[in-house]
DNA sequence: GGTAATCCTGTACCCGGGTACAGGATGCAA
DNA sequence: TTGCATCCTGTACCCGGGTACAGGATTACC
C-alpha cells in the first residue's frame, strides 16, 4: 500500500487499472477524468475510486462506446436523470442498434467472400470482366457494408 | 467520349470509376496503382482498364481487405501461381476468417449489452461495485473482444 | 543530503484511408 | 492568343485512441 495516506500516483493508479500513465494524462485531456489534486510539487494524488472509473472506462469501451461516449456516459452517471435519452440504458440501446447494423453488414461481406471462393474466383481483375462472378463490382456507393473499420 | 484516341485523363477516370482524382494520386502513392504515361506536359492519360481495376480495388476494400493486402491482390493477378497462399482464393480464406472473428466479437458485445439494458443498469459507477451486475469491469486485457474499431 | 525513481509539461508521431489547399503549369476551344 | 478548365506537385490536415520522447522538477529511500 501505498503510504500518502489513502492517495495514489499516477504510476500506482496505472498500474492498478492497468492503462499507462500516458494514457491517464489523455483522458485527463479528453475530459474523460477529472484534474485530481495535486502534491506540493504538483504531483497528482488520486483518491482510490479513480481506479473503479478507469476500469468502467474500459469496460465501456470493450462494449463498443467511444471515447466520447465514454465520456457522456461518465458524466450521465453524476446528475441523475436529466430527461429520457440520457441514461445509461438509452445509450446502450442505441449503440446495441449500432452494433447489430455493424454485425449485419460484416455478414453480408462474409456470405459474399463465400460465394467467391466457392465459385473458385481466383483473379479479380478477370472477374470484373466475366458476367458469372458473385463479387459486386458496380456497387452504388451508398449501399454496401463499411468493411470491417467502420 | 474523350477527343485523345482512347486515353483518359485523370478526371475522367476518377469520374468514371466514383472516385476523386486526389483518392487517385493517393492510390498511385500506395502502390496500388502503375503510373500511367505521360502527356508531353505531364498529365497522366489512363487507358481505360484502369476504370476496371479501380472498380475491383473498391469492390475488395468492400469485403474488408485493406489497402495494403489490395495491393497483394492486384499484383497477385498478375503473374500467376506464385505458389500456394498467393492467390485470392487463400487470401479470401483467410479474410473470412478475420470476418468470422470479428462477427464472434461483436456477438458477445451485443450479449452483453443486451443484459445490461436487460438487467436495468443505468449507472456504471454503481454497477462496478455491485456484484450483480453483468457487466465485465474485471476483464483480464488479452481476453475480450475489440470494440467496434478493430 | 545524495541519488535514483518517479513525475511533470509540451510536442510529435503512429495507424488507415483518405481530403484540402496553395501556387504553378497544361490543355483545349473560340 | 486569350481565357478558363483541368491538371500538376508538395504539404498539411482529419478521425480515434493512444504512444514516444525530450528536458526539467519532485519524491522516496538510504
Amino acid at each position: 500500500m501505498t503510504r500518502t495516506g489513502g492517495w495514489l500516483r499516477t504510476g500506482e493508479v496505472a498500474e492498478a487499472a492497468d492503462v499507462s500513465a500516458q494514457t491517464l494524462r489523455y483522458y485527463h485531456r479528453r475530459g474523460l477524468l477529472r484534474e485530481p489534486r495535486r502534491s506540493n510539487g504538483g504531483h497528482r494524488l488520486y483518491p482510490p475510486e479513480t481506479v473503479t472509473v478507469l476500469r468502467v472506462i474500459k469496460a465501456a469501451q470493450r462494449l463498443g462506446f467511444t471515447l466520447d461516449e465514454v465520456a457522456g456516459l461518465v458524466e450521465a452517471g453524476g446528475h441523475r436523470h436529466g430527461g429520457p435519452d440520457r441514461g445509461l440504458r438509452a445509450r446502450a440501446v442505441a449503440k446495441l442498434a449500432e452494433v447489430e447494423q455493424r454485425i449485419a453488414d460484416l455478414q453480408t461481406i462474409r456470405e459474399t467472400l463465400l460465394q467467391a471462393v466457392d465459385a473458385g474466383c481466383d483473379d479479380l481483375v478477370v472477374c470484373a470482366g466475366s458476367p458469372c462472378c458473385p463479387l459486386p463490382f458496380a456497387e452504388p456507393a451508398t449501399a454496401g457494408p463499411r468493411a470491417l473499420r467502420p
